[in-house]
RNA sequence: GUGGGUGUAGUUCAAUUGGUAGAGCACCGGAUUGUGGUUCCGGCUGUCGUGGGUUCGAGUCCCAUCACCCACCCCA
């Protein structure tokens, strides 16, 4: 029989088992984190009917969405978390309570080309808050504060959480009467970090006419920049020219006092006029999450406000406000850059134990009384040479072995090895438990996941 | 979708002007039969991405194709 050479499609990420242990790990801190603000799990399916996925219509989702037919059905692959959200909020609208809060981490598709930092398939983790008619704007601010806290509780310092409003921008761009062009010109200037501002100013004259006296005015509004306090101020001086502005104005003044109040230091947030974000169902404030060390690979953390979530869906009106981690080129950066603790446990067990009597009868127990103490522990029984199961357990860095022999069994005790320093004790099972699950506790403690 | 690059053992890569393929790592075995990580010795592996062409002869040149990578687009 042929040998079909096994791969993985580009895009897709596929991991060993330390490497998968440090992602689950990560997972913990983000469901932990959540539930600690109130936020309930959930889950949808990775497949949706197409109408549904594609109701809103056209645009770059269209173009990526993963689609095929099976049978009759139309179908497709979600690409992000927050479509489903809003088919299932409509769906159990009576059912649900608001403001209604749930996480979710789960993969998601574009069917784009692959490229570093970039994934076909690739975990989101999202989190949003969905208001009934109405959502107060201070959930604006609570929204990046529960992203610092997951950043910080994971060890990551170098990052910033940046905010603008689309209502600014919108107004803004309606002062100069080029409604019209908000789009476009929003994408071009997102670009002002990448391609500079020469560049900006040639594009939006060149390629979208607009007249160069209204670049200029757009160049120096993007030019705003200092702390949170003094683009505030700065902006102020544009207020009373469009109510639409100053609605923006006045949520994005309180989502920085807010976020003050939430305890998010002065270094991880900015008001950053430059950012839009893409999908254009975001309609006042917008977050984009960078790490200051890794511009280059974009934005690991992304969302905003949008007025009406599920509006192809309902009558109903459902304001929401949320974000989602880009889990998988977060820890595709992170690890790149060796930033994932080495010190932290990966092993699948605890104690790996060694029968060596053809009884396995004492080992079994012995397991059991580890396990029973919440202690993993894995049994080795295979037809294998000692030395072999010691190279195991190095491999895997398990931080006990424990021989089971005729010897140990006849005096009652338990030969354990601690393989990080080679030492062996001979003690009866009840304190080899008490000894391992001590050393274990010493070898976590204050361990980050980052660092 | 557009533009550029690359494709050689499990992996990272090497092979002079075209003459029928090598190294490190990994893996397996050994250094007295119940003790790993270091060292030493030994061993295994390739349809040189695939198909065609030029040539006495191609991993090395040409064409096609596929795959992967990078940039743009867009985005987590």
């Amino acid at each position: 029989m042929a040998i079909l050479k096994p791969r993985t499609l580009s895009g897709f990420m596929e991991l060993l088992p330390a490497p998968q242990q440090q992602m689950e790990r990560i997972m913990e801190v983000l469901r932990q984190t959540y539930s600690l603000y109130g936020f309930t799990p959930l889950d949808t399916p990775i497949i949706e009917a197409s109408e549904v996925l594609l109701a809103k219509g056209g645009g770059e989702t269209e173009k990526q969405i993963y689609r095929f037919s099976k049978g009759d059905a139309d179908l497709s692959l979600r690409f992000d978390l927050t479509v489903p959200l809003a088919k299932y909020v409509a769906m159990h609208y009576s059912e649900l309570s608001f403001p209604f809060r749930r996480f979710q981490i789960g993969k998601v598709y574009r069917g784009e080309r692959a490229q570093r930092g970039r994934f076909r398939e690739f975990y989101q983790a999202d989190i949003d808050i969905i208001g009934d008619g109405s959502l107060a704007p201070i959930n604006d601010a609570e929204i990046p504060a529960i992203i610092y806290k997951v950043f910080s509780t994971l060890g990551l310092k170098r990052f910033q959480i940046r905010v603008n409003n689309r209502k600014i921008l919108n107004g803004f761009y309606a002062m100069l009467g080029l409604s019209e062009l908000s789009g476009d010109v929003m994408r071009t200037v997102d670009k002002l970090d990448k391609i500079g501002a020469d560049m900006v100013r040639s594009i939006l004259v060149d390629d979208y006419s607009v007249p160069e006296e209204k670049a200029d005015e757009i160049l120096k509004f993007i030019a705003i920049s200092g702390g949170s306090e003094t683009i505030l101020q700065a902006l102020e001086g544009y207020r009373g020219r469009n109510s639409l502005f100053d609605e923006g104005l006045d949520e994005l003044s309180l989502v920085v006092k807010y976020l003050r109040a939430f305890g998010v230091p002065a270094e991880n947030f900015v008001v950053d006029l430059t950012i839009a974000r893409g999908l254009d169902y975001y309609t006042g404030t917008v977050y984009e999450t960078t790490l200051l060390d890794h511009p280059e690979v974009g934005s690991v953390c992304s969302g905003g406000r949008y007025d009406n979530l599920a509006e192809y869906y309902t009558e109903k009106q459902l304001p929401g406000v949320g974000t989602s981690i880009g889990l998988t080129r977060l820890f595709y950066v992170l690890g790149e850059q060796g930033m994932l603790n080495p010190d932290l446990p990966t092993a699948p067990t605890d104690v790996l134990i060694l029968p060596m009597t053809e009884d396995l009868a004492p080992a079994v127990s012995f397991a059991t009384l580890l396990r029973e103490n919440g202690v993993r522990a894995q049994l080795h029984c295979e037809e294998k040479k000692f030395k072999a199961k010691i190279s195991y357990a190095d491999k895997l860095c398990i931080p006990y072995v424990v021989f089971l022999g005729e010897d140990e069994i006849q005096a009652g005790i338990v030969a354990c090895k601690d393989m990080s320093t080679g030492e062996q004790t001979k003690l009866d099972p009840a304190a080899t438990v008490y000894r391992i699950k001590a050393g274990l506790a010493e070898k976590n403690k204050g361990s980050v996941i980052l660092e």
